[in-house]
DNA sequence: GCGACAG
DNA sequence: ATCTTGTCGC
């Protein structure tokens, strides 16, 4: 592979991402959580789309697709590695979210492409990126209480919020994808909390993907 | 030159 | 990401 040419089409994607939205005028009905899991020591891909009815948050339906890997994992091109799987996944939705909660980071990328905004560009649909590391920029400490936030800043401009989502947990860092403004991510963000440091987009992705017990009573599933 | 580094 | 049980703290 050949990261400088990688790294150039980043910064041609970067320049197509749309970092504003009008969710509020026409709020999703469908919303989905994408994760990605490795297996056979890496060998395999196993990319999970989860779809939850909104603003009951009801699991709908979900989705599980295994292919060979196609990269190894370099910080700042996980995209490259992920986004394969995860069209396929995608194409086996029997019906498409109007908006995706992506397992990573968003505009919050060196070259402002994580995969939340790679694929979101790719289908041409919100995302927003909720990641639990930060990759580049910086931030001030939080406060100890759920609901603390401070804006991850980069270069002079501020990329994601870094938010606090429960007592006693590390923070979460949410950002634009695409289609998707900085405050609209959180506020979306905040609206699929159910208790759980992770919204239930992200939450259940992350289950079926990595396939745990949580996962066993497939709970609201045909309700 | 020396760290930092999503999943 | 993944390998993995119990355990400490609120």
């Amino acid at each position: 592979m050949d990261l400088a040419a990688l790294r150039e089409q980043q910064l041609d994607l970067a320049a197509k991402v749309i970092r504003e939205d009008r969710l509020d005028q026409d709020p999703p009905r469908l919303i989905a959580g994408a994760d990605v899991g490795f297996e056979q020591s890496g060998d395999v891909t196993r990319a999970a789309f989860v779809l939850l009815s909104y603003p009951s948050l009801d699991l709908v339906e979900y989705q599980v697709a295994r292919m060979a890997t196609a990269m190894p994992y370099i910080p700042g091109f996980l995209s490259f590695r992920e986004y394969p799987a995860l069209l396929e996944a995608w194409s086996m939705l029997s019906q498409k979210p109007d908006l995706v909660f992506v397992d990573g980071h968003g505009i919050s990328h060196p070259r402002r492409l994580g995969v939340a905004s790679h694929f979101g560009l790719l289908v041409d649909v919100p995302t927003i990126g909720v990641a639990k590391k930060r990759l580049c920029g910086k931030f001030a400490p939080l406060g100890d209480e759920p609901g603390a936030r401070a804006p991850l800043m980069d270069k002079g401009e501020q990329l994601a919020w870094v938010w606090r989502s429960k007592k006693r947990c590390n923070p979460l860092f949410v950002s634009t994808g695409h289609r998707v403004s900085l405050d609209g991510a959180l506020t979306w963000v905040e609206r699929c909390m159910a208790g759980y440091r992770l919204p239930e987009p992200t939450r259940w992705a992350d289950a079926v993907a990595s396939g745990r017990p949580a996962f066993k009573r497939l709970q609201a599933i045909g309700r």
